[in-house]
DNA sequence: AGGAAGTATTGAACGATGTTCAATTTATAA
DNA sequence: TTATAAATTGAACATCGTTCAATACTTCCT
């Protein structure tokens, strides 16, 4: 009840605009409340992004099944991460722009649906990266989503100065072939 | 003075750390004051990163004369980043983590500054994707160095679950060697 | 039914935040 | 010296996260 209020505020309004007091207000009941079941606003919001993480997990688990090839599974796993991003901006900016105060660190709950969207790309690099070369697919796999991450998360802050609303899209394309080209190339080399 | 003191400040304990009246306080100053120097809050914030992001210039291009192949300098780029964002952990998380409230643009002189490490990048591809080639050069160098963004940004708040210390380093190095090798397969296609 | 024990909720209060602005101090010019 | 301009102040305002004694509500036993 209050992560889906709060996921509402944060929706619409971004991390901003999501304070104590108007949750509370959005529920019908007064801030003293929120503290029973969070112990602060950082672990709350903590709870609204694995929310947001669940999401785009379950959506990038439906294109899975899309594709054939690697690269096909690949690309509609950017496709479908930048679509999830662009739908619900501020929920995804959310996810990025929050930081724990300084020493806490994240949660076991929490780095767990981070690790589960590594892995979704790692078995989609089975085909290329078979047994025998776990350790370069755990690799591909982090080095692959972290660029895609950043190629998103630098078009949702503005800072790729894209002119086409295509074109984040494209870029993401142009990623995984390139990579996916260059692991055959290194690796068959 | 106002920049020098709020930089100390933001290196030392965070972008949760600086407040307006500590750094009126750090300069011996009340807090109004800043307020002749700057609109507001965000706005010194975004002098402050500005700062940050002419270090990661100055660094970078040092290290562009370091190699000779575009791989050798792309290499020594992703070195340098990843030495400057480990070097000033606080400095660089408040670039990445500081967003404009709802509706505000970035102003130019600040684009500017991050349109020059593109550039940056886009130079050191020019003997790969010679003239002729600028659309896709642009687009290269762009994803590239959104990867790279990615790589560190997630390092950097912990959600690479990296073990050791170097692995930063050898991801970002095969993430250069393998998108170049893609990128000239792909070309001589 | 009635009271005791336990639980949930409150809302006023605290310290700290960004920001404003009339009042004051300081510097400049005549 | 005096008049004008500029810089600086610091108290005040609204809002924030957070706490906690006091209150309201449930549950259960006699």
């Amino acid at each position: 009840m209050i992560l889906e209020a709060a996921r509402a505020i944060l929706a619409t309004d971004g991390l901003r605009g999501l304070t104590a007091r108007r949750i509370a207000k959005a529920i019908g009941y007064s801030p003293g409340t929120l503290y029973n079941f969070f112990t602060n606003i950082d672990e709350l919001i903590l709870h609204v992004n694995a929310k947001t993480l669940d999401v785009v997990y379950d959506r990038l688990s439906a294109a899975s099944g899309r594709g054939e090839t690697p690269e096909a599974v690949l690309r509609a796993f950017a496709r479908a991460y930048i679509d999830c991003t662009r739908e619900q901006t501020h929920l995804w900016d959310a996810v990025l722009e929050h930081r724990l105060p300084e020493g806490r660190e994240l949660p076991d709950w929490y780095t767990l649906r981070i690790g589960r969207l590594f892995s979704l790309v790692e078995d989609a690099l089975v085909p290329l990266l078979g047994p025998g070369s776990e350790e370069s697919r755990r690799r591909a796999a982090r080095v692959l989503w972290s660029a895609l991450h950043g190629l998103s998360s630098l078009a949702l802050s503005r800072k790729l100065e894209i002119v086409s609303e295509e074109s984040v899209e494209a870029m993401a394309d142009h990623l995984v072939t390139t990579y996916l080209a260059g692991l055959s190339a290194t690796v068959t080399r």
